[in-house]
RNA sequence: GGGCGAUUAGCUCAGUUGGUUAGAGCGCUUGCUUGACAUGCAAGAGGUCACAGAUUCGAGUUCUGUAUCGCCCACCA
């Protein structure tokens, strides 16, 4: 016998104290040489710059339910943790810490900085990964990643000589996406477009020939301050209103560059003027039409968005102090037209949120159309589920409109472009190497430079889920543990990463990288708005640990997340994981106050041929919890997999059995207390297991202070609870007809409470229930005490009296298993007892009437199941029985 | 401009292939210092399922349209 529980559950000490045992004891190390079947997760590795939010806690506690869940179904399984080294924002990060010192990394230099990076790395990286340990989540940290891990380095440099030497990565100036503030080039998903209030500006630009400078043209823009860039005007070539400026020259207005109009499809006469100016240095679709038409392409910023020598007298303005100078000078010039506000979307650098400079600029890209073919045609042929599958359709949207993917960024920290030039003179070789070459392979030469950008972050994400394990070695991880099985991931990211570990898994590994994508929704505050920094709504997981505990955490979480949608909350929803907790903490505490000997939990099978129909019934609900427990788990549905199990161990398990068990445990029959004693912890003990994986903490504590098993074992690796069929159960004395009867009994008692209550019994008084079965030949006594429900669930079976004729009048209430009446006479409000009468009466007769009218329909008798015609016929006898009876008892009170 | 999601009890949300009487948690009301638990027990009130049509014997559930909110995507200056 173990010593009792504490009165009160700490989770604080009992968390710590599992946590450290399980890594100590290696209990989330998986190998392959150990066999079996693998079950594999890689985590969506958070920035190492990250701090734990609700996002990761609920996309981690996802996660650690299925991994702990497969674990005890006996899989060979792993989960690989890891960080991402988070190009911008780390190197914002320590550039913002530089900037305290009054410093800027180009002070410190391309080499030192990085070290700095390093360092930091070492000193605060860990943060996420020790709150992740608070959580509690079962991954294997010796195989811990970093995707500046050397290995994944070789990766990334591999993958890159790869998609050169394949024509699949090419260098070109094109306009890409720039952030002024980082001094990057950013990719289109990076770029967040916003909606702003902007203005439209009508401006005039003169025609050349026109000496008088009468005759404008027109043209609409929301950025003025590019004008300074144009290179030509178009026009559509249908748009009869512009024929008189068919190959006119225009002059560009504050300057007097001269500028052609020219006639593009692209230019909607609809919309502005129906004339465009055209920067192709400044937007993209300038830049494909200055292409078209061989138009020089001017760029009139520097790196950081302020106007440079082509921007003559604006020189050395911002961008948008720039844009002022200009409307006012056009105004001046009395060239600006008019003025009309515009809501527009504008991109925001997804790091900083600086509004991003189209810009055009020298960039390495992937190309994609050849990488995304096989990507879709996995999700089209089912190799690769998204649940919820809604996503399939944003998945295949995206993918068929893929565009290419810009890789390159101006910043140090990342991995290094792979690619070396050689400074010979006359020797421009470009070539892409694993190793850093000494030598030119064309002249020999051995000036050489590498290129000086690194790598988009998501160009090592992408290869995650093969690079863990040692790609491109042909390691034994590799072989055994992918494809991975599952992701879990929130949808912000399916472009970033998800569909690129999908085209990276299928051209590198010939093989899908996990079968299955579990996208979960946001977690937001009360009022719907994200959780963020800024707003200051968000609600640290970390004070929830500490207030409640990381078992509330993870179940409040995952019960009130309904699959793929977006969760509210707040953090009074945390006290019920903490409650559920304290609940099962006492139901256990009880349970072991009655257990003179620990139970042999292995050989705990209770005897078939002495359950009574509560001790079926608790039974049968057990295996339909778990049978509900897996069918949900299955399908990603968590929060009804944690509802079904608190469902369970609370009202049905607590409420109903160990409430019922109370009177056999402290009777006087031994066996029966025995048999009582054995069905309680055989069904607690399943239920710890079911659940484990969403509350590992309590549930290991339980299972070890309950003696479920010996000290030097784990929950972890006891077997997930197997549910059997009904069969199976009858095999074991658990008849499904004892379910039935046990809910009328119970139902009976209620109404017996319901009835004391309404005629305002003291607790102290004591009453007589009869229930009388229908045919009324006999009746069934429950007597009901100081104690009521207590007694009334002492029970086991109700004692039928033949003969028994109640006294008249009888105020009564009618149960499935009959009329259950009292005797209480004195109590009873003959007015009161007739109006509830009647409204039962009432109810009753419309239904009845409702029920016979859709029986007496030929189409639905005809067309419906069976079974629900069955159950609407078995309902109207039931309707009629009662309004009888109820009539009766009316007729008797009068 | 396209796409997606949501609209069910005072609040937050479930409701799986259409099928008997639409559920839960919280909150509220009433009664309980019940020998595990007041972080608890028992009972109760509260809903014309956003609106309008359609399909059907039958619609919270399917279809069409409308409204409101939210999200994602998008190079119309």
């Amino acid at each position: 016998m173990t010593e009792e529980l504490a009165k009160h559950y700490d989770p604080k000490s009992v968390e710590q104290k599992w946590y450290a045992k399980w890594c100590a004891d290696g209990d989330f190390h998986a190998e392959a040489a150990k066999g079996g079947t693998p079950y594999t997760i890689v985590i969506p590795p958070p920035n190492v710059t990250g701090i734990l939010h609700m996002g990761h806690a609920l996309n981690q506690t996802i996660q650690d339910v299925l991994v702990r869940r497969k674990r005890m179904q006996g899989f060979n399984t792993l989960w690989v943790p890891g960080t991402d080294h988070a190009g911008i924002a780390t190197q914002n990060v320590v550039e913002r810490k530089l900037k305290k010192e009054g410093r800027t990394r180009q002070d410190v230099g391309r080499d030192a900085f990085v070290d700095m990076v390093w360092e930091w790395r070492k000193q605060y990286g860990g943060t996420i990964q020790n709150q992740q340990r608070q959580l509690g989540i079962a991954c294997d940290w010796s195989r811990e990643r970093f995707t500046m891990d050397e290995g994944l380095s070789d990766a990334v440099k591999e993958v890159f000589v790869r998609l050169y030497e394949k024509n699949l990565i090419y260098r070109g100036e094109y306009i890409i996406n720039w952030c002024p503030r980082c001094c990057t080039a950013l990719s289109d998903e990076e770029s967040e477009h916003e909606d702003e209030d902007g203005h439209l500006w009508f401006i005039r630009y003169p025609v050349k020939s026109d000496e008088r400078k009468k005759t404008y043209l027109t043209v609409a823009t929301t950025r003025p301050e590019t004008m300074l860039g144009d290179t030509a005007v178009a026009v559509n070539p249908r748009d009869e209103r512009f024929a008189a400026f068919r190959g006119k020259t225009l002059l560009l207005p504050l300057t007097d560059r001269e500028i052609p109009v020219i006639e593009d499809d692209y230019v909607d006469p609809k919309y502005g003027t129906g004339a465009v100016k055209v920067t192709p240095a400044h937007d993209p679709n300038d830049f494909e039409m200055g292409r078209r038409h061989g138009l020089e392409s001017i760029n009139i910023m520097t790196d950081t968005a302020v106007m440079n020598g082509a921007a003559g007298p604006y020189a050395g303005l911002d961008r948008f102090e720039a844009r002022k100078k200009v409307v006012a000078d056009l105004e001046a010039l009395g060239l600006l037209e008019k003025i009309e506000p515009l809501r527009h979307a504008v991109g925001h650098c997804y790091r900083c949120h600086t509004a991003v400079e189209p810009r055009l600029s020298p960039q390495w890209f992937v190309k994609m159309k050849p990488l995304a073919e096989p990507a879709i045609a996995a999700v089209k042929d089912g190799r690769i589920r998204f649940v919820p599958d809604r996503w399939n359709k944003v998945y295949l949207e995206w993918m068929e409109n893929i565009r290419d993917w810009c890789i390159s960024r101006q910043i140090w920290w990342g991995h290094r472009i792979p690619v070396y030039y050689c400074d010979a003179p006359g020797c421009r070789a470009e070539w892409a190497a694993r190793e850093t070459p000494a030598a030119c392979p064309h002249c020999g030469g051995t000036h050489l430079h590498q290129d000086p950008d690194v790598l988009d972050t998501w160009f090592s994400s992408w290869l995650w889920p093969f690079s863990v394990f040692g790609w491109p070695k042909e390691t034994e991880d590799l072989k055994f543990f992918y494809p991975t099985d599952d992701l879990v991931t929130a949808p912000e990211i399916i472009f970033f990463w998800v569909a690129r570990m999908i085209m990276a898994g299928l051209e590198f590994m010939g093989d899908v990288p996990f079968r299955r994508v579990y996208l979960h929704g946001t977690v937001r505050d009360n009022q719907g708005r994200k959780m963020s920094k800024s707003l200051g709504n968000s609600i640290d997981p970390i004070d929830i640990i500490r207030d409640f505990s990381a078992d509330a955490l993870r179940f409040s979480l995952v019960a009130l997340t309904a699959t793929g949608q977006d969760v509210y909350i707040s953090k009074e929803k945390f006290e019920l994981g903490r409650n559920f907790a304290t609940k099962i903490w006492n139901a256990a505490r009880f349970l072991l106050m009655n257990t003179k000997e620990l139970p042999d939990i292995a050989a705990l099978s209770p005897d078939p041929n002495l359950l009574t129909a509560d001790d079926q019934y608790i039974l049968s609900r057990l295996h339909s919890a778990i049978r509900q427990c897996d069918e949900f788990l299955d399908r990603c549905r968590f929060n009804d997999y944690a509802k079904t199990v608190y469902e369970f161990l609370w009202h049905e398990f607590c409420d109903w059995y160990v409430e019922y068990a109370k009177a056999p445990l402290s009777g006087s029959d031994p066996a029966r207390r025995a048999t009582v004693l054995s069905i309680a912890h055989f069904v607690f003990a399943r239920a710890l297991r079911l659940l484990h994986p969403v509350m590992p903490f309590v549930t290991e504590e339980l299972y070890h202070g309950m003696g479920y098993c010996g000290e030097n074992e784990t929950i972890q690796f006891a077997a997930w609870p197997t549910a059997l069929d009904e069969e199976e159960l009858a095999a074991k004395g658990v008849h499904a007809d004892a379910v039935s009867y046990v809910e009328a009994k119970h139902e009976a008692i209620a109404r017996g409470r319901n009835l004391r209550a309404d005629y305002g019994l003291s607790p102290a008084q004591t009453a007589d229930f009869v229930l009388r079965p229908a045919d009324e030949a006999t009746g069934e006594k429950v007597r009901i005490d100081r104690a009521a429900y207590l007694t009334a669930l002492k029970a086991d079976r109700f004692e039928v009296e033949s003969g028994y004729t109640p006294p008249k009048p009888q105020p009564s209430v009618i149960t499935p298993l009959g009329t259950l009446f009292l005797s209480l006479a004195g109590h009873v409000d003959p007015e009161a007892e007739k109006k509830r009468l009647t409204d039962q009466l009432a109810k009753a007769r419309a239904e009845l009437a409702n029920t016979e009218k859709r029986l007496a329909n030929e189409s639905f008798v005809s067309r419906a199941p069976a079974e629900v015609v069955e159950g609407a016929r078995n309902r109207k006898n039931e309707l009629a029985e009662k309004i009888a009876k109820l009539e009766t008892l009316l007729g008797a009170l009068a």
